[in-house]
DNA sequence: AATTAGTTGCGAATTAGTCGCAACTCGCAT
DNA sequence: ATGCGAGTTGCGACTAATTCGCAACTAATT
């Protein structure tokens, strides 16, 4: 009928750190699992890192969640419905940028008739150097 | 006159140590900071982890090397005259193949043209998943 | 040969993420 | 409602990767 929650049309249990987790993830749009952390803070303190790291894993494998990695060394996590743009980040001044999914769709068919690669192009940012910082 | 050694040009001291991870960098065509260490130890025992960060920072300063991130967390370096294709990693299987930077140039373009951004695409991987995993 | 600034080795400190385990709790089946 | 069992949580220990401070060393210069 109609009041299945959407962790348990995932066959996830309900628990209050996960919904957190998730409403967390959405409400910041992107986010490293810190941020994450810090944000379920304010209504759950009491919870463990550690769970946060586990249900962005348990999240993703459900597909409602996906990283991306944006540079350094950490990921950061969208909501799965949110992740319809790619990541320029800028090498000079660290800013993160979007565009749409379409620019690289050329890039993507090319990659895909030519080597049989299915490019996921949001997984990883795109590097390098924004327009504030080409011009001085 | 002729004799100026690469290193020097660029203003650096030329130690044993920073030869040989320059060197080490060359010949393993992409390397982490712990594959570089190792392949000098081949030749010089006693360097340090740290000497290898260190160098390889400077010598990526100096521009003679480059880093990439291919997922995980860990960077790979590159001889910067090597630096020639983009890496395709595989989510699946974990391989990564290469392919030339032309395909991309579209995709550069349109960056460059619609968002002023100058892309440097060998600097991280494009992720997706290569033609043998997605034929079963 | 003496000088000195750049470099190295070493160990400690940091950071990010993972793991094992005991206690707890959600959801199903009584 | 009640209870069971698997999935989950919190916690602390642990690992891996990288950085840092500092004293000893050494390459280039004079």
């Amino acid at each position: 009928m109609a009041g299945q929650h959407e962790l348990h049309e995932k066959g996830l249990r309900l628990t209050p750190q996960r919904e957190l987790v998730l409403a967390a993830v959405r409400s910041l749009g992107h986010a490293t699992p810190e941020e994450v952390a810090e944000k379920v803070r304010q209504t759950h303190p009491g919870i463990n890192l550690s769970t946060v790291y586990r249900n962005l894993e348990t999240l993703e494998n459900v597909g409602l969640v996906q990283h991306t990695h944006l540079g350094h060394g950490g990921a950061t996590y969208h909501a799965a419905e949110q992740l319809t743009h790619l990541h320029l980040v800028c090498g000079t001044c660290g800013s993160v940028g979007d565009a749409p999914i379409e620019v690289a769709a050329n890039f993507v068919n090319a990659l895909a008739d030519d080597y049989g690669f299915k490019t996921d192009v949001t997984h990883f940012a795109i590097y390098g150097t924004c327009a504030a910082c080409t011009k001085p």
